[in-house]
DNA sequence: CACTCCTGCTTCGGAAATAGGAGCACTAAC
DNA sequence: GTTAGTGCTCCTATTTCCGAAGCAGGAGTG
């Protein structure tokens, strides 16, 4: 088992305990993003959540989900996993995540191979 | 070595090409949040970014660096490397984080131990 | 009761990504 | 020549992740 990453607290990379080095290190494990990212909408069952994340192992969904609900991102709600209010906050970055990706888009299509 | 994500193609846990997509493989890898943090200032040559990741190793570091290159955020100066216009762009979600991070950390500070 | 279905979750062996460190080729001093 | 700095590569050990199978519990059905 490995630690969740808490503010005030070492994380990988930062042992000052900074706050958004913990989130750095929550955000950057794989799934993490993108688990936020499915879950903007209508709450989501187990394997409904699983399958919407590319049939990602259970195994690793739910060592996310643990460190999600740890961090007050996720909880668990009578129709399955959904976003908390401070979860909904955080969904702010991801219209601008959004809008740099169709950018990232566009330059790629004019752009030769690389 | 590994496909550098790239819009419009299939990347880990995502067929459909979607830009997103590939935006959320591209920063859920390890230190790639990280990295493009510590470039928001001054450009920094590849031992002084090494250093301020947390000394993460040289080789997961030159592979982050020819992601972030490859997708356009990172480019090479005279003076080390640095951000491009677009990896500014990219920045704008950092103080939104901060901000939610701070957050957080108060809620820690405020609630007993899990 | 048994049986079926769905739930979140766990376990396990093999595969892939990362850590950690030594070292290379190159350039610029001196 | 030596020394120091640069980006970067190579190698092995460890950690993480994948993929699949299966478990425990609850609800419904007969």
């Amino acid at each position: 088992m490995h630690e969740i990453p808490r503010p005030g607290r070492a994380v990988r990379g930062s042992a000052t305990g900074r706050p958004i080095m913990a989130l750095l290190d929550l955000l950057g494990r794989r799934w993490t993003l993108r688990v936020i990212w499915e879950l903007h909408g209508e709450p989501l069952k187990f394997r409904a959540l699983q399958a919407r994340c590319g049939s990602t192992s259970s195994s690793v969904l739910n060592e996310r989900l643990a460190e999600l609900r740890g961090a007050g991102i996720v909880e668990v709600g009578p129709d399955g996993y959904r976003l908390t209010d401070e979860g909904l906050e955080l969904l702010t970055i991801y219209p601008l995540m959004q809008a740099w990706a169709e950018r990232w888009a566009m330059r790629e299509r004019n752009a030769p191979d690389a």
